[in-house]
DNA sequence: ATATATTCGGGACAAATGTCCTTTTTTTAG
DNA sequence: CTAAAAAAAGGACATTTGTCCCGAATATAT
């Protein structure tokens, strides 16, 4: 997928961008002006919800896309995205990603396949999370943590558990022993 | 969506099949023979965890697609789909939805468009249930509820929000309070 | 090295949710 | 219409999770 972009850059249409750790690329309910591929870096995706809890959706890497949702459906930002380690990035146009999506069929499978699999996560997740509980879902998200190598904070931990810290450490607790 | 199925009907490659209240559509883990269309009649999408609990993903209706993620990253059924009313689809062979997918780019549109919606819809409850109490989650229901109009059980709404039908009656009490 | 912040872990209690079970209401079958 | 079955409601108690807060551990500045 990378690849596919790096070719056809050298138009304006694609332009590298850089963002520091702590830096947002999205902020939700902005609109997006870009559609985002990855470069290098590591980012965290999480809704901010009206009682100021947050819940992390994903973490997003090399070679992931971001944006394209929100320019599918026409719609503002769904979630934020922040980079967790400095990230560079493809920023495509909205025009020129328009075109690709009308015009391109290997980049449409490309996508079908990149949305499958978030569906799959995302409601494996949503039904594990609701009907086990926090000791499990810590269990599985230790596994991913030690497959990506993700540094994060006991308080991403706790968000994308969607628990409070507090908790967290209780789990944590019993876990070990 | 449909009038594109209609058209291309009259090979075999396309059936029309029937289910009644009540019977399974796909069984969870066990592979998908298929690709439907939902011609008619309201099914329920859901997981059943190690524990035997159930949780309701989405409910899918007319003119909605099923078994298609299956069939692009080629799993095994990610959940159990059944009839809540008796219900008439489109089955499409796997070949057959291959090569559409493979060239149909107005295909691959719609499947982006619809594959984006489902991540929205599952993403934001995935964050609301987690991170608000049932009362708010059963308010959100109940909108969806009167939107379209499914008749559900009340097990089948305390599916839905991932807990037990002893809560859902207490929430139901304290909103009408 | 000492003092001051800042982060982290956990105690104590409150609120939310689950489990088990009994009673009531509604539906279905004959 | 009656009996049996199924669905719904909710009481009592256990468990889980959240909230608030304090003291220990760690970092930072002087």
């Amino acid at each position: 997928m990378q690849e596919l972009y790096e070719q056809q850059e050298r138009k304006e249409n694609i332009i590298v961008k850089q963002y520091a750790k702590g830096q947002k690329l999205f902020f939700q309910n902005e609109k997006a002006t870009k559609v985002m591929l990855i470069k290098e870096g590591i980012t965290k995706c999480f809704f901010t919800e009206d009682n100021d809890k947050e819940y992390i959706l994903e973490f997003l890497g090399k070679g992931e896309i971001v944006g394209e949702i929100e320019f599918i459906r026409k719609i503002v930002c769904l979630c934020n995205i922040e980079a967790m380690t400095d990230v560079t990035v493809y920023a495509i146009t909205p025009d020129y990603f328009g075109e690709l999506i009308k015009n391109d069929l290997k980049l449409n499978n490309l996508l079908l396949d990149v949305f499958a699999e978030r569906i799959i996560n995302t409601a494996s997740r949503a039904s594990y999370q609701q009907l086990y509980t926090i000791e499990h879902s810590l269990g599985k998200l230790l596994e991913l943590q030690s497959k990506q190598e993700i540094a994060m904070s006991k308080e991403d931990m706790a968000s994308y558990l969607g628990v409070t810290v507090r908790s967290l450490n209780r789990a944590f607790k019993s876990l070990s022993e």
